[in-house]
DNA sequence: AATAATACTGTAATTTTGTACAGCACTAAT
DNA sequence: ATTAGTGCTGTACAAAATTACAGTATTATT
């Protein structure tokens, strides 16, 4: 399947965009068609279809108004956005890490800084084991939560309903989260139940004060 | 007409403000009504109704999920505000540092983070003389203009035409910049002319990639 | 040369959604 | 004491919007 647009998916994605930024909701499929001077609604569906199918909107169900832009990389107005992302606070025990309950407040951060800000999410950052990585407590580090890591990325797992922050290596088949601070030792994870990674860290931002 | 809200609008005014940051598109009234558990949707309808004449909500006309909010003085989210800041970049010798000249590009930061973000700007960091200090190379401090900087803060100095960043030393009534990297010597600035100190750095970001 | 994808027209069914009206209980303001 | 506003239930209807299906023509792609 090909995944790039053409002119006219790149036009239709656009005045989405444009229309729900100027009016706060979506257009519908009769809208759009009005727009680009088609006399079916199918004329929109099917570019809106496509366009949901190479993941540049998302729609609901028979629900209307509920067309929302992913991304827009064709988009020439990305650069001084922003997008507020969740910072996780202290860990409730039980919950998935990116849940309300978790979520400690909320930060603005601009789109130039942060490639895919919507799939990022924040963690204030407790204890030194990241010291010598340049990540001190009270920080905050930004994390993606869809971004392939590799072996070597910082990470932020979450080992028995406690967030950490730790690189991720993998070594003769067995994987270990390792602190950046000679005081502490590796952590091996391989096989452990209780163990998974939230998200790749991509951005720190400390605060003095 | 009354202007304040009752607990109840307020509850009402919240969620849709949680729906729509959550789903990015808004609640239709049945949606609302469910949510609080009214049989009838006209309990929803008189309630959005009220929070339009108040002048908190807007709607289109028969038209579906077009509640948009206006204003909520009841949420406490309401600070998340951007200022706009300007990051300085390579210096143009003969320039005030906040020159036009200088600027590289401008990011949005969150007013949460900074306290007067107005009078803030961005440094990219070039060297990595305050390694120690946890800032590498190719971050970006945040450093406030106005600030009152003392006795050992880490501060953006401008030394020939130069903008370092050292941290800012009085000993024996002579003043130093100190590099926080053990390769470096201090720099004695006392009485020298070409020697500024620009802001008090209050932030440091960093990116990966 | 065949196939898939694009870019539509046109009609119609189905679902979703907003609005209207009648009514009731309770509360706050004049 | 009366009125306006709040906070609903319940029924019904009409408008708005999505979806489905049957086509046609054109443009890539293999």
């Amino acid at each position: 399947m090909k995944k790039e647009l053409t002119l006219r998916q790149i036009e239709i994605l656009t005045f989405i965009e444009d229309f729900i930024r100027d009016n706060n909701y979506a257009p519908t499929l009769r809208e759009i068609a009005t727009q680009f001077n088609m006399s079916s609604v199918n004329g929109a569906k099917t570019h809106v279809d496509s366009l949901v199918r190479k993941g540049f909107l998302k729609t609901g169900n028979n629900l209307s108004r509920t067309i929302s832009v992913q991304q827009n990389k064709y988009s020439e107005k990305n650069e001084s956005n922003v997008t507020e992302i969740a910072v996780i606070g202290r860990i409730a025990a039980g919950y998935p890490l990116l849940a309300e309950e978790n979520v400690d407040t909320r930060i603005m951060i601009d789109n130039f800084l942060l490639k895919n800000a919507a799939k990022c999410f924040g963690l204030k950052v407790r204890g030194d084991s990241m010291i010598d990585a340049g990540i001190f407590e009270g920080d905050i580090v930004i994390a993606n939560s869809e971004e392939k890591y590799q072996n070597g990325d910082i990470v932020v797992a979450k080992l028995q309903d406690e967030a950490t922050l730790k690189r991720f290596l993998k070594k003769d088949g067995e994987y270990y989260l390792m602190p950046e601070n000679k005081n502490y030792e590796p952590i091996p994870v391989t096989g452990r139940e209780d163990f998974s990674i939230a998200g790749k860290v991509v951005a720190v931002i400390r605060m003095f004060n």
